[in-house]
RNA sequence: GCCAAUGUAGCUCAGUGGUAGAGCACUUCCUUGGUAAGGAAGAGGUCACGGGUUCAAAUCCCGUCAUCGGCUCCA
């Protein structure tokens, strides 16, 4: 007998060899339905390996995210069963579970497969998760495994055999299909009920551009018929709420392929909102003790030369622009560092002067790949609330705290709550990629680390994900689907100081380095709206929103009185418009309902004769009546406290 | 840059080789109304762009550009 510690602490006896199944269902014929994975000691189990001593167990199920990655992870071996049937002779690459579904890679060996082929591959899915197959676990020597896939082919699979330990090297089979796997699996394909191909795209053998390109296939699938019917829906709702849309529908922004791919024209109400969006920004930075500096949009080229860029970036950037004068080059400015050290170099610093924190909403332009262009979040001319700190080492805590502070601050003002940070860490073996001394790079990640741990921000630390000239700590936020992008980001640089040759007089009155601190709490204005958009599905917080209230006349012998109140709210700052249009009241609140304009202020008759205004609020419907004044100071509060 | 898909009116989309369509939006007229769609008429297109096949191309083929989903990249 052996005992089991369950997650409560309690401990049952069971007989060694007992499966996890097995002890679920000693605990309730419900949960054995319901089970889908296990951890053994902390360790991914599958629900039908033994267990043969000792042991703490948790059962994990559909609403764990270790049981659905076990489900999806199954799932894709149940998808490359289909393939494997359906296109003899493809070669399988990897096949994992992700943050919602599966893929798997293939080769496919000659075969073509295309969206059309898609309900086949499902309807072949399903019809192998009928059968219920047993999900098999098997140790394999590497020799063994070798020659297995050897045998058939499995080059890919071979490459990633070659590179395991002899003895950690496991099988997992369910029916003719056999897949190199580390597990955890479902005891069975049948809790399958619903598959989902998604979509097809290719995707690089082990991410690397320079090696076979493979077709990735998405899917995903659920225990229920049903969760997959939701899940779709929930998809559809979520594209609704793309940024893209948005834009257009509301006027925020557009493209023009006559100006450029992914050079995005700002129209007069999403200019509106980004330049809100700068004063709110200006105002916290005043009181953290930030001065606002101007640059040129462009430089001369030299001047990335010395900041190193246009030896790591120069060819993949817009090229040079010549001058009528020989030999002479300036670049589009692809960042504003440079420019703000030649801003620190125009007067002999001291350390008095430190920190020195240097503010410019600086546009800049990077050639960004064709492929890589996204709506607003990923552009070629955008516009960073870009800072830089120049400030002596040992004040690079205090500083990266008070960033951190600005950043939070914002996000918390934005009811931005989903947020992740991360701290970008060097390399450790791929020391040469990165500029500067150990020394500097471990001070600087040090300070990083614990400035987090202090404000009690739980950041996953990432190795390699660094700039090659210092750690960083970036904040991600997740679209409307799902995808993240990087929103704030506070980088150390012990670089450029270096480079431009930035000095200081020290108390010691000897010269010192300066340390650079580059920080943007929203990243680029472009990527930050589109987020907001997402995150709010357009129903922007009253202090951003371009209107925020329209007055509705009931018919059009109220015009008069529209404008005057119009006239009376513009200039108690409330943002209004009259819809004049020549339509039934109905009509009218149903098209600015859809519009998301906050409030509708509807007058008529009543309201004329004694100077007030019928308030509905969008979405809420019909508030009463108040005096116009009143109501103007309602809304001044709310922005005020919103703010 | 790579793989796959898409591109028809301002928007959403139909149209598979034989005269370019619908709904919404827009303009004008009628209607003058009380909290989510009043009625009528009109205007609007180099079917992304460039080549090719054909008596004939929005439709078939090739190329380019852009967009979309991924991959790689992201100062």
């Amino acid at each position: 007998m052996i005992n089991i510690t369950f997650p409560d602490n309690s401990v049952k006896q069971y007989e060694a060899g007992v499966t996890p199944l097995e002890i679920a269902r000693s605990l309730s014929p419900q949960l054995a339905r319901d089970v889908l994975a296990a951890s053994v000691n902390d360790q991914e189990w599958d629900l039908s390996r033994p267990v043969n001593e000792d042991a703490s167990i948790k059962l994990f199920k559909w609403d764990d995210p270790e049981g659905k990655h076990a489900f999806w992870h199954s799932s894709a071996h149940l998808l490359a069963e289909a393939l494997q049937e359906l296109y003899p002779g493809v070669k399988f690459g990897i096949g994992p579970a992700i943050e919602n579904g599966f893929y798997y890679d293939i080769d496919p060996n000659g075969h073509s497969i295309t969206a059309a082929d898609f309900p086949a591959i499902e309807a072949k899915m399903l019809e192998l998760a009928r059968r219920d197959e047993q999900i098999v676990r098997a140790d394999i020597s590497k020799a063994d495994a070798l020659k297995m896939f050897g045998e058939r082919q499995e080059e890919y699979k071979c490459e990633l055999i070659s590179e395991l330990e002899d003895g950690s090297i496991t099988t997992y089979t369910q029916g003719a299909f056999t897949d190199l796997c580390r597990g955890p699996h479902l005891p069975s394909t049948g809790v399958i009920k619903a598959c989902k191909v998604m979509s097809l795209a290719g995707a690089y053998w082990r991410g690397d551009e320079k090696r076979n390109q493979l077709v990735r296939v998405y899917g995903i699938t659920f225990p229920k018929k049903k969760m997959l019917d939701e899940y779709l829906v929930l998809l559809e709702e979520a594209k609704k709420r793309d940024h893209r849309k948005l834009g257009k529908e509301m006027e925020l922004f557009a493209f023009s392929t006559n100006v450029g791919a992914g050079l995005p024209l700002w129209l007069p109400k999403g200019a509106a909102l980004r330049d809100r969006l700068e004063q709110f920004l200006r105002k916290i930075q005043k009181r953290y003790g930030y001065q606002q500096v101007i640059t040129p949009h462009i430089g001369n080229k030299q001047l990335y030369v010395t900041s190193g860029h246009y030896a790591k970036y120069g060819k993949d950037s817009f090229q040079p622009i010549h001058t009528p004068q020989e030999g002479e080059e300036y670049m589009l400015k692809p960042m504003n560092c440079p420019h703000h050290c030649e801003i620190f170099k125009t007067s002999p610093r001291s350390y008095r002067d430190l920190p020195l924190r240097l503010a410019e909403f600086g546009t800049v332009y990077r050639y960004e790949q064709t492929g890589e262009l996204h709506g607003l979040t990923r552009v070629r001319g955008f516009t960073q609330d870009d800072a830089h700190i120049f400030c002596a080492p040992s004040q690079i805590k205090d500083e990266f705290l008070k960033v951190m502070d600005i950043i939070l601050y914002i996000f918390n003002a934005l009811k931005f709550d989903n947020y992740e940070a991360q701290i970008s860490l060097r390399d450790p073996k791929n020391k040469e990629k990165y500029i500067g001394s150990d020394e500097n790079w471990h001070l600087a990640e040090q300070a990083i680390i614990e400035a987090c741990e202090e404000k009690g921000l739980n950041a996953r630390k990432e190795l390699g994900e660094a700039a090659f000239y210092g750690p960083k700590l970036d904040f991600m936020v997740k679209d409307a689907i799902g995808r993240r992008w990087q929103l704030g980001t506070i980088q150390v640089d012990y670089n450029l100081p270096e480079r431009f040759q930035l000095e200081y007089t020290g108390a010691d009155n000897q010269k010192h380095r300066p340390v650079m601190i580059h920080r943007a709490p929203f990243g680029s204005l472009e990527r930050f709206v589109a987020v907001l958009l997402e995150h709010t599905a357009g129903k922007f917080p009253l202090w951003l929103s371009p209107e925020q209230a329209i007055i509705l006349p009931i018919s059009e012998k109220f015009n008069d009185y529209a404008y005057e109140v119009a006239r009376q709210l513009n200039e108690l700052d409330v943002r209004v418009t009259v819809d004049d249009r020549n339509e039934k009241i109905g009509r009218k609140i149903r098209d600015n309902e859809l519009k998301r304009i906050p409030y509708m202020l509807v007058v008529g008759e009543k309201e004329a004769e004694n100077g007030e205004i019928s308030v509905r609020k969008q979405g809420e419907g019909d508030k009463g009546t108040m005096k116009v004044a009143e109501f103007a100071k309602e809304i001044n509060r709310l922005v005020k406290e919103l703010q």
